[in-house]
DNA sequence: GGGCCCG
DNA sequence: CGGGCCCAACGCTCC
DNA sequence: GGAGCG
């Protein structure tokens, strides 16, 4: 099927002429666009396709050389979703893979934009990624996660983020924010490449998780059964770790409201910030307004000091 | 969303 | 030919 | 050893 029919004038509907003018690559089969993915909002197939077109040049640097791990939800985010990790013996050529550990299967890797829209277009809705590229065995990050219960409850993680941004700072360490997409708030600290293992990683979170809860142990929890976390925020130190993997900056969520991890300035962390201000629909605009509060990290990831943080652990 | 297997 | 099924998977902790 | 958790 060509890209766009239109054997009918009629066709020209204002979101027809947005797809059109999307430059969306043109040996991919485009079908179904005005199918609901997300029925609440009314958001369809199409307008994904739109937003992954235009927050590519932005998310894909954080893609690279990760294996990907999509959740697919052909139907829209009310049915049935699953996730895929090999790449299909049906892929087209210009989609980079590498052998997995026990050689069994091919890895994803999402390194250019075909592969980003070819994925799209079979209704992957979410793009998650290891702390690791495919190159090395170590993180190329810190990662805090903060989850509160529920979305009513997102002023812990706002007020977790802020200690922690503090504490961060102490250490002479640049720090990155983004809305999960979800419920919480995540926080990046770029690290040069081999400069630490997962395990001296886990120290230093551990550390700052077990501060936090010391320090507020009403608020803030590490505790990992749901059950004894009594609406308290669980700090996630356990997630990162080898293999784990974290929902891509700018990816969209699985959510009713077309939700996308949206990363923040530091200074629009406050009691005004909503877990679901940023949809697929706002996302792009407030970037092209804003501009990306990520566009230094990898020069940050190169110089980032961790004498500090070494001392500290 | 698409391939595959089974009837 | 059509319907149903698959599409990840790993370790840690608790009981 | 199996379920709950990410």
């Amino acid at each position: 099927m060509e890209l766009l029919p239109h054997d009918d004038a009629t066709n020209y509907t204002a979101d027809r002429v947005q797809l059109e003018q999307a430059m969306l690559p043109d040996d991919i089969d485009y079908a179904k666009l005005d199918k609901l993915y997300w029925p609440k909002p009314a958001y369809t197939k199409g307008d994904l396709l739109v937003y992954m077109r235009e927050i590519a040049p932005y998310m894909l640097p954080f893609l690279k050389n990760r294996a990907l791990t999509v959740i697919r939800c052909p139907e829209g985010v009310e049915e049935a979703s699953f996730f895929q990790k090999h790449l299909p013996n049906y892929a087209p050529d210009f989609i980079e893979h590498v052998p997995n550990e026990a050689g069994t299967e091919n890895l994803i890797l999402c390194n250019n934009l075909e592969t980003l829209i070819w994925f799209s277009n079979h209704g992957a809705l979410e793009y998650h990624v290891p702390f690791q590229t495919v190159a090395t065995s170590t993180p190329e990050e810190i990662v805090f996660d903060l989850d509160p219960p529920d979305r009513n409850h997102f002023s812990l993680a706002v007020f977790a983020a802020t200690l922690i941004k503090q504490m961060l700072d102490g250490l002479k360490l640049q720090s990155f924010v983004k809305l999960s997409g979800n419920k919480g708030l995540q926080i990046y600290i770029p690290i040069p490449t081999g400069s630490m293992t997962y395990d001296e990683t886990a120290v230093f979170t551990q550390a700052i998780a077990w501060t936090l809860e010391q320090q507020y142990p009403d608020s803030f929890t590490t505790e990992r059964l749901k059950k004894n976390r009594n609406n308290r925020l669980y700090i996630d130190y356990v997630q990162h770790g080898k293999d784990k993997t974290i929902i891509a900056p700018y990816s969209p969520r699985r959510t009713d409201d077309g939700t996308i991890a949206m990363p923040l300035f530091w200074d629009e962390i406050n009691d005004t910030l909503h877990p679901a201000q940023f949809t697929i629909k706002n996302g792009v605009k407030r970037m092209q307004e804003l501009g990306c509060p990520f566009a230094t990290y990898h020069q940050v990831k190169e110089k980032q000091i961790l004498t500090n943080l070494r001392a500290f652990i």
